[in-house]
DNA sequence: AGAATAGGCAAGCAATCACTTGCCTATCAA
DNA sequence: TTGATAGGCAAGTGATTGCTTGCCTATTCT
């Protein structure tokens, strides 16, 4: 769960989609490939972004919607408010299972 | 910059780290090694652990200070607090560079 | 119907990562 | 000084990751 987020924001590439969401919600695949490469010159193929969109629903940070043959992308900053908040008072205990 | 914070942060091991931080400051490597052994049934060796602390250092999330031949690590949650702030407002334009 | 558009699935590859093992240095106690 | 304690450096390994290429499905336009 907590990990899925975590390992979600640990890619540069993922973190500028990120950016991207938080301009302009609703954006296509080939919207943000567009974006990716105009933008940020991000030589990057469609299904590269395509994986770091699915990476990024997993963790909850986008939430997509179809409409016909588009899929439009929005950004959902509800995961991110746990990421600070664990470290800034002492805990009982780490709210984590561990056994990779 | 930002790309050694977000990293550091995803590993679950190195989390477990500063849960244990923040629950005592001041923790020598032995002592981390003996939390994580007993509390999280973590089977990883010495040199694991340090360099999983130098990865945590090298974020700015955690601080040493050396002491005869102790070495101290305490938590520093300064850097935590821009990673929230990222995406919660639409930004002109995203703040990181992006060329791996 | 046919062609273009938007997206998905899966195998393959090079680079990175977490972790271990082995040896070495520095500080303190006997 | 000898031995024990606390930590560091470096090479090697197996697994994961980011990315590409090739092909396939679904929807829309002419």
């Amino acid at each position: 769960m907590a990990d899925d987020l975590f390992k979600a924001l640990a890619d540069p590439t993922r973190r500028t989609i990120l950016d991207e969401l938080a301009q302009k919600s609703g954006q296509t695949l080939f919207e943000i490939c567009a974006r990716l490469s105009m933008k940020h010159q991000l030589g990057i193929s469609r299904q590269g972004v395509s994986q770091h969109l699915a990476v990024l629903e997993a963790a909850g940070l986008v939430e997509t919607r179809r409409e016909g043959r588009y899929k439009f992308h929005d950004l959902n900053t509800g995961p991110l408010r746990q990421i600070a908040d664990r470290w800034l008072a002492p805990h009982p205990s780490g709210p984590e299972e561990n056994t990779p």
